[in-house]
DNA sequence: TTCCAGGGGTAGA
DNA sequence: TCTACCCATGGA
């Protein structure tokens, strides 16, 4: 079955989707001959899909194709279900256009973008965005991809038409998982304790995370209720921020640092910072197509 | 061996 | 608010 998405000019979704580093981290899967972004998805009713994502110029608009595989076909709700993840994930309905006209102060930005990126990828639920972000801190790329890896093919429900593909696990099924099977087999090093008990805290029923996606704290206010999660600092608050729709702070890891002072000089983190304070609510998007 | 990678928690000042 | 120290893991 194939599901479509109409999207607004501009937008260019195969190189928007490869943006950010979240494409290589499973259950994301880019088929670079054909490009196609698959994904197994686990629906809210239990049933396990694969989604592959093309796009097309027809003229007016970018049209977005889902085409969805399952044992069973979907029904009309979790057809829903899927326009509705595929929406959040591509960010189709974020508004880019005060962030556009900002770039047109900013020539070299102008060119990046003026083919229609800036909606960076991001996961289905914040909960997965969350535990990918954790697997980012303190590691390098290669590690947090075997991290996310073995999360996915360990505790995620197999696709049934292809059981070695697996999607992203519920916050139920990683609660599930014991102390030992992290150190055995998932291996996050310190991680384990803060994924495990992000986990929990979900599964019990104290703590809505889902909820911040549709929030409207301010940033500040949305900061202080992420770093109430055990494990995330001010780059993960700011990362999550960047994933949620809030640019408003860059994420300040080695990264940003070798590609500051590389361009700018020696400075403080602060320093660093401030660099981006004329970008208001876009710093992040900023510093990000100003590196990438 | 030692260092450290897209950091964060904690204790102590 | 700032600093020192510790934290699992695995590649260099």
């Amino acid at each position: 079955m194939i599901l479509e998405l109409d999207t607004h000019k501009p937008y260019d979704f195969a190189t928007s989707v490869r943006d950010h580093g979240w494409i290589a981290l499973l259950p994301f899967h880019w088929l670079d001959e054909q490009h196609v972004m698959q994904r197994v998805e686990r629906l809210r009713s239990g049933k396990v899909v694969l989604l592959q994502l093309t796009s097309k110029d027809i003229g007016s608009a970018e049209r977005i194709f889902i085409d969805v595989q399952s044992d069973k076909p979907p029904t009309k709700v979790e057809q829903q279900d899927i326009r509705d993840k595929v929406r959040w994930m591509l960010r189709l309905d974020e508004d880019m256009s005060e962030f556009y006209l900002l770039c047109e102060s900013d020539p070299e930005l102008l060119v990046k973008l003026s083919s229609g990126r800036g909606r960076l990828l991001r996961s289905a639920t914040l909960f997965e965005d969350v535990i990918k972000t954790i697997c980012t801190t303190n590691t390098t790329w290669s590690q947090t991809k075997g991290m996310v890896t073995r999360i996915v093919n360990h505790l995620g429900d197999a696709y049934p038409l292809n059981p070695e593909l697996h999607a992203f696990p519920t916050p139920e099924q990683v609660a599930a998982a014991s102390e030992e099977q992290f150190q055995t087999e998932i291996r996050l090093g310190y991680r384990n304790a803060f994924v495990l008990k992000l986990a929990r805290e979900i599964a019990e029923g104290q703590r809505d995370l889902e909820a911040l996606k549709s929030s409207q704290l301010p940033a500040k206010e949305l900061k202080k209720e992420l770093k109430r999660i055990m494990g995330i600092g001010d780059y993960a608050a700011h990362t999550l921020l960047m994933l949620l729709g809030r640019y408003d702070e860059v994420a300040v890891d080695s990264e940003f640092r070798s590609f500051v002072s590389k361009k700018y000089g020696p400075m403080t983190d602060k320093e660093m910072a401030a660099l981006y304070d004329k970008w208001d609510r876009w710093k992040y998007l900023a510093y990000w197509f100003e590196a990438w």
